[in-house]
RNA sequence: GGGGGGUUAGCUCAGUUGGUCAGAGCGUCUGCCUUACAAGCAGAAGGCCAUCCGUUCGAGCCGGAUACCCCCCACCA
């Protein structure tokens, strides 16, 4: 039987098809065995704007190992996908294509994105509600599905039959129950205060939606004349056009300059409005002047004050950051027009007195960063108090465990300072607020359906709320509304709460947050169990992947060129918890150099298969067959099971051990490391090389033997342990290995080891013998090939048992250490040597008793200065080190109170590097 | 201003409760096309674990301070 295996492992000829048969078989919907555990994690749903980033992958891969790994282990896995409808940025992106279409020829130009948008905004409200929203469905028809199609890609294994849409009809029956609810219990209101009004996007956004950027600027210092006329009092200011907004100027009351001040009246310039002088704790009097300005209408501080000396607001900045009637002579000038025009009439009335440098902070739009604009405008909010205290308190008890560990402060730390939140958005596209006005009797009603008439005066007719909710309003209910909430489905009751969420740092609040707040409330329980932060994903040189800096990588590019097993486990070795990812190609070139290893691995034996008798296979097959309900139990075949397999399957069951461990706690970097040097530096380096010979010759015999038997069970469970990680590559090396009924998928599998039944200490320690041994004898090759000279080399052992090994496995031994014969005297390194015999590539080794044992000087000198110098400096190492050890075994509470076999150690280290250093000083006073 | 972190090999980073861990990958150097793999095999060099104090018999690891660096939040005009 003639095998053809492409030497180098090409994943874009497997991926895809695989990819493919995943999502066509329905691999991935949850087992409905009620003796296994429920285990269920939702994804943080992409926005239908979006495609797939880095961040993304590496959130899908940490999900899906964990996803893989726990079905592996025989739960009923559910990783619910779906998308966010991402109100403002999806009208965002549908107007600019309106914008296109109507001027394509700013094609390519710098300030087409911008000029598209205005266009857009203006054809938006032109063609009216209705049908701007059926363009939007049209767009998320047509581009929405990226997100899923990319994910299917990369193997993502979620339950497409479960795939959810934040504005599917189920969800939003969710979102209008929740936002009734939360109305009755007094939780949502309307009023009207300052919110942050974006000018751009013609909404109000929520504080989280502000970004705040450093930009130069400056304070001016401004005379405001008191009314009758006897002086002036200096304010000072950054934005200067509000003060035609002003109603009031406070001060200190403590500040002793000011406290005369108190209650007379100043005389508005350029206006001429008489207002007071308030006093009032927030002014700081070592800012600027000592006095403050106060508009109510436009800065959220003034607002305050001017709620507590009872002020008035004066709006002079309108929606669209023009000024207003108000704003008198200067009524219609954009705000910074403005901002220049005030400056220059106060300059010319002399009322402006200096002007100094001032860095100051300014809030942008997080979606078009326009500098948002302050400013009081009717809005619905959420009362966040009573919300957030259940939501502290789950976190604090651990109901809901935060990890890493530090997030749960930075969670907290937030919670116990949160404003209410500004739900209501002046958008089309999203949830629209189930609100009604009566015209008659001005009567606001909040319900499920469309009331017919008026409750309360049963006359007007009733208008409908025009905004729509916040995106994340709808968002917070995601772990239970894809489920079916409100209603009592199975699903919610199989997998609610969900087991697991894991996110990115920057949703933390945005997302998390209310989840947890929304959960809370709505289904008095905990979202989810746990809650882990993922690491951002940086480029090479930690710097954020930004579209502007052109330094992204497209995780379907990289994909394609490194396969996606390879870029999977990069993003997985590089996940430490805590830390940032800094990532690059050279990490993806590697593990697709890992890729390669393990195909070649498998190549290497499903080629000598081949060349198996077809029954000799068939029982391979049998043996390779799981056990069902127990699964596969890799425990060798009885009988003459040699030392390599039982130090092999040692190492697996440790291995197994050690994966769970990890990922048990999310330390994926450390559960990848552990299979990538079990798999390429025990299993493919010395394992297989040791039973090559048996593996590769020929067989006639019709019983298969222990060794193919043995290999091919090692072999398959390192598929399993890989799988999670690289779940493409094995699952086709898996599939192509015998068996006795055809299976589906590596990924249905349960995989369990009975760690304490294939452990062997003993074994083990064997093997590491004679690991050493070869070590020890291809150093001293290597150092013999280089320095033409008699080679020697000393081998690490505690009795007599490497000589017995020795014999037991000569074989075997002279084959990996690459050389003809090994001789081995007793004695102390430089002593007498007992019979060498120097064969052409042959290497002496001699067996140097315990105490003499210690790496480092060798006798072999090249250079004779040069091995002075190292002498010397080996020396000094040396002798710091023999004082310290010294100073510890002397000292008072050491034998008392270290352990003993910590006592021994040192004890036994002391003596050796004695001995060392009393050779060394041999051997610089010997010549 | 508040909060959270970082500083370990040339580079990117691991190092879980203090004691045989000073480690990995990449890079560099030396030998090898050994019939699975040159995306490979066998070796080697390279670190005062930021600095200073402290706790301890013992400190990359715990405590404090210092110096740089990063991130997040914030209503000082």
């Amino acid at each position: 039987m003639e095998v053809e295996i492409p030497k180098v492992y090409s994943p874009e000829t497997i991926e895809p098809r695989w990819a493919q048969a995943w999502v066509e078989q329905k691999l991935y919907r949850p087992g409905d065995d009620p003796r296994r555990s429920d285990f269920c994690l939702t994804i943080p749903p992409p926005n239908i704007t979006g495609s797939l980033h880095m961040g993304h992958m590496l959130e899908h891969t940490e999900i899906d190992i964990l996803i893989r790994w726990h079905r592996m282990r025989g739960e009923n896995v559910l990783w619910l996908p779906g998308t966010d409808h991402a109100s403002i940025a999806t009208q965002l992106m549908v107007e600019r294509e309106l914008g296109r279409e109507a001027l394509p020829q700013l094609e390519g130009r710098a300030e087409a994105k911008s000029a598209w948008q205005r266009e857009g905004q203006r054809r938006r409200l032109e063609m009216g509600r209705e049908k701007f929203l059926e363009r939007c469905w049209q767009w998320k028809e047509e581009n929405g599905g990226t997100i899923r199609r990319q994910m299917q890609r990369l193997g993502a294994s979620v339950d497409w039959t479960r795939d959810r849409f934040t504005m599917d009809p189920g969800y939003s029956r969710a979102v209008v129950e929740t936002f009734v609810r939360l109305y009755e219990d007094g939780l949502i209101y309307r009023g009207k205060y300052i919110v942050n009004w974006c000018p751009r996007c013609g909404t109000a956004v929520s504080d989280l939606e502000v970004l705040h950027e450093e930009r130069p600027g400056h304070l001016w210092f401004l005379r405001y004349p008191f009314e009758d006329g006897s002086g002036s009092i200096t304010v000072a200011t950054t934005r200067p056009e509000t003060m035609l907004g002003d109603t009031a100027v406070a001060v200190n009351p403590a500040d002793l300059r000011y406290q005369a001040f108190i209650g007379r009246n100043v005389r508005l310039p350029l206006l001429g409005r008489v207002i007071p002088i308030v006093a009032d704790e927030f002014v700081d009097p070592t800012f600027g002047s000592g006095a403050v300005k106060v508009t109510p209408a436009h800065d959220p501080n003034d607002y305050e004050i001017g709620l507590r000396h009872g002020l008035p607001g004066i709006a002079v900045i309108d929606l669209e950051a023009r000024m207003t009637e108000a704003a008198g002579p200067y009524r219609g000038l954009d705000r910074y027009k403005a901002r220049e025009a005030v400056l220059r009439d106060l300059t010319a009335q002399g009322w402006l007195e200096r002007t100094q440098g001032h860095a100051l902070s300014v809030g942008v739009c997080q979606r078009c960063h326009s500098v948002v604009e302050p400013l009081l405008s009717t809005q619905w909010f959420m009362k966040i108090q009573p919300l957030a205290q259940p939501a502290i308190e789950v976190v604090e008890e651990e109901r809901i465990q935060i990890l890493p560990e530090n997030y749960r402060k930075i969670y907290l730390d937030w919670m116990n300072r949160l404003h209410d939140w500004c739900i209501s958005r002046q958008l089309w596209w999203g949830h629209r607020i189930p609100a009604w006005y009566c015209d008659a009797c001005n009567e606001v009603i909040v319900a499920q359906e469309t009331p017919s008439t008026c409750p309360k005066c049963q006359g007007g007719s009733l208008q409908p709320e025009t905004d729509v909710l916040d995106t994340w309003f709808s968002s917070a209910l995601w772990p239970f509304a894809t489920l079916g909430w409100p209603e009592e489905t199975p699903d919610l009751r199989r997998f609610y709460p969900n087991s697991l969420m894991i996110m990115g740092f920057d949703i933390l609040f945005f997302w998390a947050a209310r989840m947890i707040m929304m959960g809370m409330k709505l289904t008095k329980d905990v979202p989810f169990c746990r809650l882990y932060i993922h690491a951002l994903v940086r480029d090479a040189e930690r710097q954020k992947m930004s579209k502007t800096k052109g330094n992204v990588l497209d995780p379907l590019l990289v994909t394609e060129q490194y396969g996606t097993d390879a870029v999977r486990f990069a993003l997985a070795a590089s996940a430490a918890p805590g830390t940032d990812i800094a990532f690059s190609k050279d990490k993806m070139e590697s593990y697709r150099a890992f890729a390669n290893k393990i195909w070649n691995a498998g190549r290497f034996i499903l080629m000598n298969l081949a060349n198996l008798p077809e029954i000799a296979r068939e029982q391979l097959g049998v043996a390779l067959q799981p056990v069902p309900e127990l699964g596969f139990d890799a425990m060798p075949v009885a009988g003459d099971i040699g030392l390599p397999d039982r130090w092999v399957f040692s190492r697996l069951a440790a291995v197994t051990q050690q994966l769970n461990q990890a990922l048990a706690e999310f330390r994926f970097h450390e559960a990848a490391y552990t299979i990538y040097h079990f798999f390429w530096h025990e299993f493919c380096d010395w394992y297989l090389e040791w039973v090559k010979p048996e593996i590769t010759r020929a067989h006639s015999e019709d019983k298969i033997s222990p060794a193919w038997i043995n290999l091919a069970r090692v072999f398959e469970s390192a598929l399993h342990l890989l799988h999670p990680f690289m779940p493409f590559i094995t699952e086709e090396l898996w599939y192509q290995l015998p068996r006795a009924s055809r299976p589906i998928s590596i990924s249905l599998t349960a995989f369990h080891l009975v760690s304490e039944r294939v452990a062997d200490p003993v074994s083990e320690k064997h093997f590491e013998t004679i690991q050493e041994l070869i070590v020890a004898a291809r150093n001293a090759k290597a150092e013999a090939s280089l320095q033409k000279q008699k080679p020697s080399a000393q081998v690490a052992s505690d009795d007599l048992r490497v000589l017995e090994l020795y014999r037991e496995h000569q074989e075997s031994i002279l084959r990996l250490a690459g050389l003809q014969a090994l001789n081995f005297t007793r004695g102390r390194l430089g002593g007498e040597s007992g019979s060498v015999r120097p064969v052409n590539s042959s290497v002496e080794l001699r067996l140097l008793s315990p105490e003499a044992r210690v790496g480092g000087a060798r006798e072999s000198a090249g250079d004779a200065a040069a091995e002075g110098s190292r002498l010397a400096r080996d020396k000094g190492k040396l002798e710091q080190q023999i004082t310290n050890l010294k100073k510890q075994l002397e000292s008072d509470g050491f034998r008392s109170r270290a352990p003993e076999n910590v006592v021994r150690a040192a004890e036994q280290r002391y003596a050796e590097l004695s001995e060392q250093y009393r050779k060394l000083v041999e051997a610089t006073l010997g010549p």
